[in-house]
DNA sequence: TTGATTTAGGCAAACGTTTGCCTAACTTGT
DNA sequence: ACAAGTTAGGCAAACGTTTGCCTAAATCAA
């Protein structure tokens, strides 16, 4: 027979006790599957209490007591982006069947924001920190100091170390300069944002590195850059500058660190008709779904994006467990 | 594989207390503003002590206490939609001026997914849903029920009722035919997901709708609508379902219920050769920023994505305090 | 002066969990 | 039969806040 209940509250640990007779602190320890202090009568007769009772651990109290709480807070810099928003869906998702929920925060790749969240999250006892792209900022450097459990993810660490997910960014630099050359291209440009992170720098050194390597001569490698946090609009500045610094005419083959970047080089060449691929190929990097719709002139270096949320966790299970982990790269791919 | 330092714990209002010589119920008090019950000295060395320690309070403690937490769940079903992605980046920003957190839920569309959320964020003591394109199921009848705070974006309540934010779709697949038919197309179609949703199907009956009441006669206005979850493919194959019915030729002017169905549909416009737009006028809903940067033959509705987070919150503390709020329906525009 | 009111702030009980410690009642070993 | 060990489970103290209630002292009214 059921109880009508008089106040709308959830079952605590306090009301299957009570129903099922015995003392709260032997609940919790039953919920908790700690077998071996309770006689199986007792242990069905609370595990029925809770079933009809429809109790559900509250998490708030559990995090009181036991100073944390099952949530991570993700700071990404920019969802619009949706390399970004890829990150952020496969973590979430591997975060919860990891028991953990995700609180997400835009910093807009500001560091003042990016210290607001740190600081914010911290007094929500969040566990761990997923950081994307993280930029240097005080609340980050003491978060590392107290040993906070933090991962990042694309962009390295800008104090050094720490647990790491992401691409060989020089690999990637490295096949797109292959790509390139394996169709006889060789007179060649890259461009990247003048805000350098470190992953988008390496993609650039790797680039030029292979270029070099396989002979050709750096004067015939161009470079431009453009300021600016959209990197739809510094493909198109880059690109503009690119070009201008080359009397207005275009290479026959561009790196794009990313594939917002070739999209925003890609509206320049449309404006001064410059035809795309045949004139010029663009190679960007992280390979876009959509571009496959919409974007069918791009080769994009792909970027597995959906297998970076289980590497997260499985770096912040190391941290958690005391122990610092390996940098993790994921493999990247060029289909030729 | 080193050791971390255990990290020293965060001051508490004990340890303000301790520091400014006076009760942690006074600290309290003041750090909460309640301003009327201490002298104003007691209130300067509290002040100075929360500063010295760098307190902050602690929101496990407090939502324990108040039995609220500042944190609002949104359940999205696909977070790889530019869309979706904009509205839970316009809502972070929105929670978190309002001084809430944001956790963010991919629900896959799949309503056991949902349930499943809804279940585990209450024992979190989330204070408010934000259900982005909710389906029907038990939990949400349930947490309606019980009277929780639920704001539905986009698609409405599917029991009927509750807070809602949207656009007029209606009015959106209405300015979408008179685009059309401003300039003399007559010969129309429109495409949309055969899992219709509420939002979905008013466009497309407001399109038919505002053609047949301007004099279009029905026979000429094509539909067609194919299954599926990715707008693309959805897209894709609903055009060639169009297409197959019409005997092999394009109307000269199409609607597709999103931005991502008429990218699917401009793969196949481009496999079948048929010029997008010279050939077919394809208007889209979204108007995708990417747009103006990689799809420029598309024309779309504009829907104020990065608006919404700020009524989804207006809706919220209505709900809190007590009231149910109208509909809040914002502007769309068609820029002609 | 006295009684009434205000001011300033402390006490302690929640909120829901977890866990070290304690204690009865058994079970063994001898 | 008695000491030693095991089992089953209760007690109560945290964790950090908030808030109703209480109490001194100070102020005020008459």
């Amino acid at each position: 027979m059921t109880k009508r209940l008089a106040s709308p509250r959830a079952a605590s640990l306090a009301t299957v006790a009570r129903e099922a007779g015995v003392s709260v602190a032997t609940v919790s320890r039953i919920v908790n599957g700690k077998t071996g202090r309770a006689s199986v009568q007792t242990i069905a007769r609370v595990n029925a209490a809770v079933v009809e009772l429809g109790y559900q651990p509250n998490h708030v109290g559990r995090a009181l007591r036991r100073r944390e709480s099952r949530v991570v807070a993700m700071l990404a810099p920019n969802l619009d982006n949706p390399a970004m928003a890829a990150i952020a869906v496969s973590t979430e998702a591997a975060l919860r069947a990891a028991g953990y929920v995700m609180i997400l925060c835009d910093t807009h790749d500001r560091a003042d924001l990016q210290d607001e969240y740190l600081r914010a999250m911290r007094s929500q006892f969040v566990q761990g920190y997923v950081l994307v792209s993280a930029v240097k900022s005080a609340a980050l450097s003491d978060a590392l100091a107290r040993g906070e459990a933090i991962v990042f993810v694309s962009r390295r660490n800008p104090d050094g170390g720490g647990a790491y997910v992401g691409i060989d960014n020089r690999g990637a630099g490295a096949d797109a300069a292959d790509h390139l050359l394996a169709r006889g291209i060789e007179d060649l440009a890259v461009i990247y944002p003048a805000q350098g992170s470190s992953s988008t720098a390496e993609r650039v050194d790797g680039f030029i590195e292979r270029l070099v390597a396989r002979g050709v001569p750096t004067e015939r490698i161009a470079q431009a850059s453009a300021p600016g946090l959209s990197h739809l609009q510094v493909g198109y500045d880059a690109a503009r500058a690119l070009v201008d610094g080359a009397g207005g005419t275009w290479p026959r083959g561009l790196l794009c660190v990313s594939d917002l970047m070739a999209y925003g080089a890609y509206r320049l060449a449309t404006e001064q008709g410059v035809a795309i691929p045949s004139e010029c190929l663009v190679v960007g990097i992280d390979a876009n779904p959509l571009n496959a719709w919409i974007a069918p002139w791009l080769t994009s270096v792909h970027i597995p994006y959906r297998d970076f949320g289980a590497k997260v966790v499985e770096q912040l299970s190391s941290l958690w467990s005391g122990t610092v982990p390996d940098d993790c790269l994921l493999p990247h791919s060029l289909d030729s």
